[in-house]
This record gives structure tokens, sequence and C-alpha cells, in this order.
DNA sequence: GAAATATACTTGACTAGTCAATTATATTTC
DNA sequence: GAAATATAATTGACTAGTCAAGTATATTTC
């Protein structure tokens, strides 16, 4: 009965989740990051003239844009991303990467490499494109 | 390059989840029900005599036992689970659904199956069976 | 069978978010 | 071009957890 499989998969999708993130946490936690820290750092680091929007930022994260101000105030303090201006739009703050930020990232993405590549060992690539079709194919 | 594959797959599979929780959530929340309370809920419905312990639920759900002592309180006091204590060792306390609570999983549960089924609207048996498959080969 | 160690929780102090309301600026409409 | 509406971000009040330390009971070790 496929609305059975349905139940299991949904389960196993979040419960996966919730175990890869803590991991992913507590490898992080010697560069003093968090998860999703990280990930704001890496969306910045991949964007586009390195700068994002907190929409943009949010959106691309899975966050509200709440979360993201929030998020982003200590990582400010400890002067790891800064703040400033879109001439075009007054309403928009971006955010970007201080130097000390690029640096930081470097740093971690060692770590987040070795902890993707531990946890994915058993795949061969042809399964990780395979997983990766599978997850674009679900309808949040 | 295979590393910057799973770092695709990673940041792919954790954003996935984020989007499923809150879809779950927002269709649990007509009931009351955050998605992890649904998911406790299940777990002592689907259990071997209908109670389980304070660890063994925690380990199930990938959640630490602290956090299902903050979650079971209010779902005590609500009358949806209740707390009894294991003759056979006074450590633990078992926590079961009440009738109250086995009522409130049924309900909740269409409208969880029909959560799943749309989320996973696109996919044929196979490819369940597929994605299942590769969860599970995740070394968390 | 007493002492040492391990297990099952619980609690205090904290981080990581959410939602609803608010403020500031842009955009649309007439 | 003024009024109405939409968008970007922040804030207050809250929920959902985490970790480290503490308490109570079990188990092991000698």
């Amino acid at each position: 009965m496929k609305s059975h499989k349905n139940i299991s998969l949904m389960l196993e999708q979040v419960y996966t989740s919730t175990l890869l993130s803590k991991k992913v946490d507590s490898s992080l936690s010697v560069h003093g990051l968090s998860f999703t820290e990280f990930i704001i750092m890496h969306k910045l680091h991949k964007s586009q003239g390195g700068a994002m929007s907190r929409i943009a930022l949010a959106d691309s994260i899975g966050l509200t844009a709440s979360g993201v101000t929030r998020l982003l105030a200590p990582m400010t303090k400890n002067n790891v991303v800064l703040k400033t201006s879109n001439p075009r739009d007054a309403r928009q703050s971006m955010v970007a990467l201080t130097e000390t930020g690029k640096e930081l990232h470097t740093d971690a993405l060692v770590s987040f490499e070795h902890t993707c590549s531990s946890v994915f060992s058993l795949f061969d690539e042809t399964e990780i494109d395979q997983l990766l079709a599978l997850l674009n194919k679900i309808k949040c």
C-alpha cells in the first residue's frame, strides 16, 4: 500500500536529517560555528557579487526573514559578516562575508567536506545523482 | 568531482527536510499538534505494548532524553499521553497514549497521510523504495 | 555486600528558530 | 502625484529543542 510507504518515507527523511544536522553541528563546533551559520556563509561565498539580501538568503536556506535577522546578529558582532545597503532599494540591507568570514569559511569547509564524504562514503557517484534527483522530485 | 556533489547532497537533504517539516507542521496545526508531537504519538501507537521509555522514544526519533522530557510535559498536561512506572526498573518512566491521545492520533494521521501523499505525488512506488534504500545507506 | 560505575531521567541556562505586529521604503493605481 | 498596496527587515513574545550538572535507581566488581 502506497500511503503506508509515503509515511515511512516522510519519517525516514526527517529522521535522517535530524541526525545529519547533529553530526555536522558537532563537526563544525571546533570552528565555533553552527550548521546554519555555515550554510549562510557558504551561500554568501557562492553568491554572485558576494552579497545577498536577507530575503534572498532566507529563501535559499528555507528559513524566515526573521530567523535570518536573528542568526546574523551574532555573526555581525563577531565580524564574520557585514551589513551594507543597497543604493537601488533602501529597504534592503545586504549581507556579505568579511575577510575574517572568508577565512573562517575556507577552514570550516574542510571540516564540512570531511563530514559529507564520511556520511556518504557508501555511495558511488551514480547513487548520489540518483538521490539528488529524487530529492528534487519532492514537492515542498 | 565527488566531494562537490557530496556537499550539494548534504545541503539539499537538509534543505528539503526543513521545508517538509514546515509543511507537515502547518498541516497538523489544525489538530493543535506539532510534527514532533505527532511523531511521538505515532511511535507510541506503533510500539509493542503501547508504552515506551523516554530513552527508547528519544532514540527512535533522534532527539535527546532532555528534549523528550520537555515535549512530553505539555502533552501530559493536555491528557494526550500518560506516565506510568516500570515495575522492573524504577528509574524508567514509561509513556503511553491516553484514550484522548489515541483518538487525536487517528484524526491527525488522516491529515498526515494527505500531506505525505501530496508531497510524494510525483513518485511511483519503485522510486519510493529507491529513496528509502538510499536514505538508509547514509551513515548517520 | 559495599563501593564504583552506569543508566534513566529531570532541571537550569542557553541557542535557534517561529509568528504576528510594526516600521520604513517601493510600487501600483487612479 | 496622492492614496492604496506590497515588500524588506526588525522586534516582542513564544516554542522547541540542546548541553552540562544533578538525582535516583540498577548493575558490576572485588
